[in-house]
DNA sequence: ATTGAATCATCAAGTAAGTTGAGTTAATCC
DNA sequence: GGATTAACTCAACTTACTTGATGATTCAAT
């Protein structure tokens, strides 16, 4: 939800720590990398980077993993992440329960916790993040010295805009902006974005998106959302609402209807609860699949089609590297969907040479918001940047 | 056609051409602005924003204009962009024709010139592009010195993709790199854009979207493409190619067709074929418009919905500032087209609050592409990035 | 009319961070 | 085992921005 980020000058202080952000992304996208490859790769002299290495090092960022043998010459010696060197806080907030993970530096969730809640004033929910980050961090046993801040997810559309009062989004932040308000409840830096993007965020850092810059994330949560990666950061619009694809209009049975009362959660609880099937106290989805229930299969049949559509929107309108398929959907489901799905070749994605697949299925499964609320932090530790967030 | 951008270190020489570059947009930006207004903006020191100021004086890129009346204290020396301390060649490749402008720094254009070409191969494009260069620089009497570099627009998609042989786009750059070829051809630095970026990047170099960050530019040229700018930058995709939105799917008559096929010169100049008028060779759209010719307006009105919902899809997939139309139709029909348009409430744009109408016509007109091909150097000469194209 | 507050602007010394170039270490090639 | 190749280190150097003192220009209050 940072609208638009200002160019600021550089200078020498904001020149070092846009390197040593650089140099722990190529750390992390290499997986193992030497001080020489960092140095051709990025302009930098191979003094400069030796001394970044340095410091990493003794921030416990990164740790030394032996050398790489090589052609000839002496062989580099290669660093990789230290996953315990830092840690990021994710929350999920979610109408009825707040989600909590913490990720060390590679993005591995070493604890998690749900917490149910009623409530849905901003007292209320601010005591639940608090609560749930002290309780993440004891579970684990981290210091407050090693978090690196606190990714908060939220479901959008953020501010006053025409899909609001729909029912998805919090309205709570109507008024005050969420970012600074859980900054200063949390003492921490705070990232705030929707579910979706921040699924992208977390596919990036760890998951099927490491390696790509530019990629869409379709999110199947309570209504259908859009992560749009681009150049390793995320596309959120003029004020932080891009992607909500849920309400881009298609046809439906002759109407023009928004895609997601044909493609979401909501859509298949309601095409479920025609034949009497109430998916949140009965089966489970993931159950209905596994007995192939005629009702499910008949979603499933008609959503191919506007999914497939929805594909072909996102690609020729982004062109991206890839298009990620997860959320709250069972992974059976999902694989099914992405099975049924037509990829046109009518397509700028339809390129010969791909080395990714055009789609591909999320690895961060149903707690992918969650995942993704760190992983927001961990990919701003990541980003070098000499700029400032509005 | 810049795909992805590698992220480099910063040192010194690449912070002092950030800082320059900064400035220099930051001049723009504002029109006129002085040194304490820029140095509280940038987070630079007043010292260092003097520096550069009396460097980009010396350069000759901007000029001092007077101090400016304020409430208390010295009144703080203005500075703002000096038109003619820079240029850029404009170069708009179509089949047939080869378009060329000069821009000065305010993005005027001081020179323009077409050369019509029934050639489409490699060597006789580039021997008119490079005669179409030398042409228009001595129009206007602009020494090389002075040249910031050429920008050359062609229709898209770029490379291999599902859409190439479609008719519109340059297949003799399949196996060469354009941006490579014309910097050498043309001995200057080199950006290659399609249609509707370069009318993006026109519009907020000087235009409607002055002053804003994040739109779409949705351009009517042989097809219908999308130019994106988010965040002062242009989202092109993975591979260049995002913003081909005439190729979405959606329902015409009870059936899914790409979207430029309802809404495109061409899609105009076949309805118009049904009924016996041939656009190239005999009246003008403008011309049928102006004598509400009623083949052209039932294509207009069937022309509404699909605008309206194409509308609908870029302002929730993008949550741009605002929607810019413009291209190659004459501005009566784009402004009746705009009156034609349902803009839904039921999107992220409609937002209370709004400053910027969500519906803007272009202000370059028809020769948009040719003014957006200067523009995406000066765009360049503008933008700060301490990062270098791949 | 004079003094004081506020703001812009400049000078000169200082500092932080990357660069440079010579020299060292460690492996492979022949 | 010497030549070759490439990674790495040390210390001096360079660059561009920052800092702090001082001056300039305007408005406002007495």
């Amino acid at each position: 939800m940072s609208f638009s980020t200002i160019t600021v000058g550089a200078n020498a202080g904001r020149a070092r720590s846009h390197n040593r952000q650089m140099v722990l992304d190529r750390v992390r996208q290499a997986g193992q990398i030497g001080r020489a490859e960092i140095a051709r790769g990025s302009g930098l002299s191979t003094q400069a980077v030796s001394n970044i290495i340095s410091d990493l090092l003794s921030d416990g960022l990164i740790s030394e993993q032996g050398r790489k043998a090589t052609t000839r010459g002496q062989p580099p010696v290669q660093y990789g992440l230290n996953p315990g060197g830092g840690y990021a806080v994710g929350i999920e907030i979610r109408p009825g329960a707040i989600f909590a993970a913490l990720l060390d530096l590679c993005g591995t969730a070493v604890a998690s916790l749900k917490h149910t809640m009623t409530a849905t004033d901003l007292g209320d929910v601010t005591h639940a993040v608090v609560s749930a980050r002290t309780a993440i961090t004891a579970q684990a046993r981290v210091s407050d010295a090693k978090l690196l801040g606190a990714g908060i997810v939220m479901p959008g559309p953020f501010g006053r805009t025409g899909l609001s009062g729909t029912g998805s989004e919090f309205s709570i932040f109507h008024d005050v902006s969420p970012t600074a308000w859980f900054a200063d409840a949390l003492h921490l830096p705070v990232v705030v974005e929707n579910d979706a993007n921040a699924a992208a965020v977390a596919e990036r850092v760890a998951g099927v998106a490491s390696g790509l810059n530019t990629f869409a994330f379709l999110y199947f949560g309570t209504g259908l959302g859009l992560g749009l990666m681009q150049d390793g950061r995320l596309a959120t619009g003029g004020f932080g609402n891009a992607g909500e694809i849920g309400h881009i209009p298609v046809i439906s049975n002759g109407q023009t209807v928004p895609l997601e009362s044909a493609l979401s959660r909501l859509s298949v609880q309601r095409h479920l609860a025609h034949v009497g099937i109430d998916v949140d106290s009965g089966d489970s989805l993931g159950a209905l699949f596994a007995r192939r229930e005629p009702a499910l299969m008949s979603w499933l049949a008609a959503a191919a089609e506007p999914l497939s559509n929805a594909i072909a929107v996102i690609e020729n309108m982004f062109d991206p590297e890839t298009v990620i398929l997860g959320g709250a959907m069972p992974d059976a489901i999902l694989d099914h969907l992405i099975g049924s799905v037509t990829l046109t070749d009518r397509s700028v994605s339809n390129r010969p040479g791909r080395t990714t697949a055009r789609l591909l299925h999320g690895a961060s499964g149903s707690m992918t918001g969650t995942l993704g609320a760190g992983a927001l932090v961990l990919n701003r530790a990541f980003t070098p940047r000499i700029a400032a967030a509005s």
